[in-house]
DNA sequence: CATTAAAATGAGTTATCACTCACTTATTTT
DNA sequence: AAAATAAGTGAGTGATAACTCATTTTAATG
């Protein structure tokens, strides 16, 4: 159940070339947290100061400027977010063939959405410059779904072999198993209420499994 | 192919009271696309001033805070998102018995999924305030989500009875179609590229009458 | 056409906030 | 322990942007 979490890279990160100061980390850890909370514009630099217990010149001596402080944020999560999607997690998961459609959903499941759950502020953080920063969601986009695109369609394309899997697009595939984990993401960065997370884990798998089961409806229909 | 947009309801509210000069008109215009193109705190009243070919001061005119412009914004689209994505619809979707699922599905996604594209504007404005302003994201949900339960629910009933849709919690059917939508939402409003609308829709409609059609794997996994 | 009311204007005010810098405190080096 | 370097401070600055208001323009009314 542990989860590498996006924090644990950045400190990783730092500690090869510079020191980081305890306040240099509270300053960073403060603005992790009120850029989640209230979103980048609502905060001010003022507020970081205030959370992170020091003087507002501080913050300014590590990062130039307010833009830059997100940056230092988003750059593990755009840099670690590859291989713990992608690489890292093919490594582990993908090399193995799986036995049952059951037991690849399960796995690549389980997998991600632990992964999501230990960096819900992360995640928001980045969700925000994506929304609206239509150059940095290409950016990070271009970096993120080719490797996707190929690590999973290998394993995609091994299910078809053993006729595990539904014979649609690869595309299309990810596609529809993306949309149920960004559905299940998005109850959980904004914490809807009613929301069984253990139950609906289970139900997660249960409907991705449906879904990618090969069967007679399976004709794309539509012209 | 004529789906009704936001704008029209707006007008209609507003002209039952009291009436709108062409220049707060061009004001609520560009303040909405403004809003939805850099966002709301991104967006000066100045810039909306500029866009709306008017002087700083009109702005100010009839609202009297910008937050009370974003808001005359949003009070149509969540006063009518209601009857559009739950009632107006039951009345001319939900009352008919339907002869497939796969009738169904249809019948109910590309009437949503119209109504999405004529308003991609007004949703993204709606979710960037739902991202950050848990008051109102519960308001707003508190509005649109039990009338919708309720209204599908007596559908998915229907087709229950006729043992056409699996045997699944209606909340839980609700979520995994939600999902699938929000998805398809997320690329167009996003407009992720490689996107092929037409292709995506046609299998959105498939894989969700897969969701929802019976058969063997329906049993819930996980402890 | 004259009068009145409403709408629009834009220069001006106030407040906020990102950012700077001269200075102090802590840490490391010699 | 003295000198040097780095980290931290907080009052201050400039720019921006929300908002006001005295005045002008437009529209409505008699």
């Amino acid at each position: 159940m542990e989860r590498p979490r996006i924090r644990d890279y950045f400190q990783q990160d730092l500690s090869q070339n510079e020191t980081i100061t305890p306040k240099q980390r509270a300053i960073l850890q403060a603005s992790l947290d009120l850029f989640a909370e209230k979103g980048f514009d609502q905060t001010s630099t003022s507020d970081i100061a205030q959370r992170a217990g020091v003087a507002e010149g501080t913050v300014y001596r590590r990062y130039k400027t307010k833009a830059a402080l997100r940056d230092a944020i988003l750059a593990p999560i755009t840099a670690h977010i590859v291989p713990i999607l992608a690489s890292d997690f093919s490594e582990d998961k993908l090399r193995q063939r799986y036995p049952s459609l059951q037991a690849f959903v399960t796995a690549i499941f389980t997998d991600r959405v632990a992964f999501a759950k230990a960096n819900v502020k992360e995640l928001k953080v980045i969700f925000e410059v994506a929304a609206f920063d239509t150059e940095r969601r290409e950016q990070i986009l271009s970096q993120i779904a080719p490797k996707m695109v190929k690590q999973m369609g290998s394993v995609i394309n091994q299910l078809k072999a053993d006729h595990l899997i539904v014979d649609w697009p690869n595309d299309l595939i990810l596609q529809s198993l993306l949309s149920q984990l960004f559905g299940y993401l998005a109850r959980l960065i904004l914490e809807l209420p009613g929301t069984e997370i253990e139950r609906e884990q289970a139900y997660l798998i249960t409907v991705m499994t449906k879904i990618l089961t090969p069967g007679e409806h399976d004709q794309i229909t539509g012209q």
